[in-house]
DNA sequence: GCCAACGTTGGC
DNA sequence: GCCAACGTTGGC
């Protein structure tokens, strides 16, 4: 199957790309999806090896701040079954867990490219994130918009 | 802090 | 199954 290609949104102050860098193996497991749109990319349609757009969102510059990859399928995400994780659902359980997640390992850190400049670019103009009152945290991003990025924007090959 | 957009919930 | 109310997201 061919390789596909995602953006995934963090909120820097609780995973940021640099915290990506130091973690064990620059490994991180994407926990807190808690939208059945998102999950279901996720438990359905990634596949090791995927490519990721890391994306910073809710702070002051919100934009991609580097590529990571896929490389763990889906699994159950251990922040449901913790009562003192915000992430807690306690309608889930370990033998019918609600919510997935898989791990996600940095691949490269870049220059952050804003959502002006995502803007400016004609051939981004279809991207998910970038339309009115997009809300999903996980994405589908197409092969023409990742190398506009990877290629176009940070100058290196993807 | 504002607010548009969208997902979820729950009464009926 | 409808849909109003409510909660959340996330840029600004």
């Amino acid at each position: 199957m061919a390789r596909r290609y995602w953006l995934m949104k963090s909120e820097p102050s609780e995973v940021s790309i640099d915290d990506l860098a130091h973690a064990p193996a620059q490994t991180v497991p994407w926990f807190g999806v808690r939208n059945y749109q998102a999950r279901n990319f996720m438990r359905d349609e990634m596949r090791i090896g995927d490519g990721v757009l890391f994306y910073h969102s809710s702070c002051p510059q919100p934009g991609i701040a580097g590529t990571a990859e896929v490389v763990s399928a889906a699994y159950p995400d251990a922040t449901q079954f913790d009562p003192k994780s915000p992430y807690f659902d306690p309608k889930s359980t370990p033998q019918a867990p609600r919510w997935v997640n898989v791990d996600v390992k940095l691949r490269t850190r870049e220059r952050l490219i804003g959502l002006d400049e995502l803007r400016a670019e004609p051939k981004l103009a279809q991207m998910r994130v970038l339309q009115r009152g997009n809300r999903l945290s996980i994405t589908p991003v197409t092969s023409a918009q990742w190398h506009t990025i990877c290629e176009r924007l940070w100058g290196r090959s993807a």
